[in-house]
DNA sequence: CTGCCTGCAAATAATTTGCAAAGTA
DNA sequence: TACTTTGCAAATTATTTGCAGGCAG
């Protein structure tokens, strides 16, 4: 949690009540969520609570790499905590029955070649499978 | 186009008038596009067309092959021709100046080792890039 | 003919936005 | 205090659905 506070601050994006929650949500329940659920289990804790906040939230601690987002076939957008130690380049492996979240280091993609004549600018990697737990 | 009706005959869809210009489209224009920008087109060549319809033959032929999903940042979604010519295991990289479609055959994440005990059931890899034109 | 396809109209529902009040540093 | 962040209400808009008539095989 500390480590996460502290990326708040380099970010200078204060370190409110609700923020907190939403970090600490994800530290409990280990799994991805929707803005929705976490709007839910949110307003147990806090009698004022708003969705437009909580999609506010959720997009800014995607963007300074405290979270990830998830996609998942209802075409509906999730998210879930982003476990990297270090700021390298890495993807997740997403179980499709519980929602854990697993580290992927392991990419080489930037040094495939593409045929075509395409120059690699991004990817978008997910995995889908399932945890040790659920297999 | 020979061998996309044939795809559409073998999964029993019904060669219809619409579904061959949304293939044609795809095959003319070389990029991907949205529902909306294909109903667009459409619409130019039948008096009468809709959009659900577009949204249905999408998906259809999204599920035998034919098309491929593209996401993009905007949270909205694309689709594109499937180039590819057999089968076989593969991805694609887009474009994001032009839209131009490339295949990326060289996928070995089923070969890969996931930290934590996970097993990879499925993955989605989405490359985007620059064609030879733009680069 | 028979069942798939289509257009139309309307519903769904996730995500955004504007703004004033409240909270953080 | 100065600037973020939040709640509220309302808008936006992509995508879906139901249904009756139309069309391909």
């Amino acid at each position: 949690m500390e480590e996460f506070l502290k990326k708040l601050k380099i970010n200078k994006l204060k370190c409110t009540p609700k923020r907190k929650a939403v970090i600490r949500l994800f530290l409990d329940e280990k799994r991805y969520l929707s803005p929705d659920e976490i709007f839910s289990l949110i307003k147990k804790e806090f009698k004022k609570a708003s969705l437009p906040s909580v999609y506010r939230n959720l997009e800014e601690l995607c963007d300074i790499g405290i979270l990830l987002k998830v996609m998942r076939p209802d075409r509906r957008l999730y998210y879930a905590l982003c476990g990297a130690k270090k700021d390298a380049h890495h993807h997740h492996i997403i179980c499709v029955k519980c929602g854990k979240i697993g580290e992927f280091p392991d990419c080489d993609l930037f040094n495939k070649k593409v045929s075509g004549g395409f120059k690699i600018l991004n990817h978008f990697l997910q995995l889908d499978g399932l945890c040790k737990e659920c297999r």
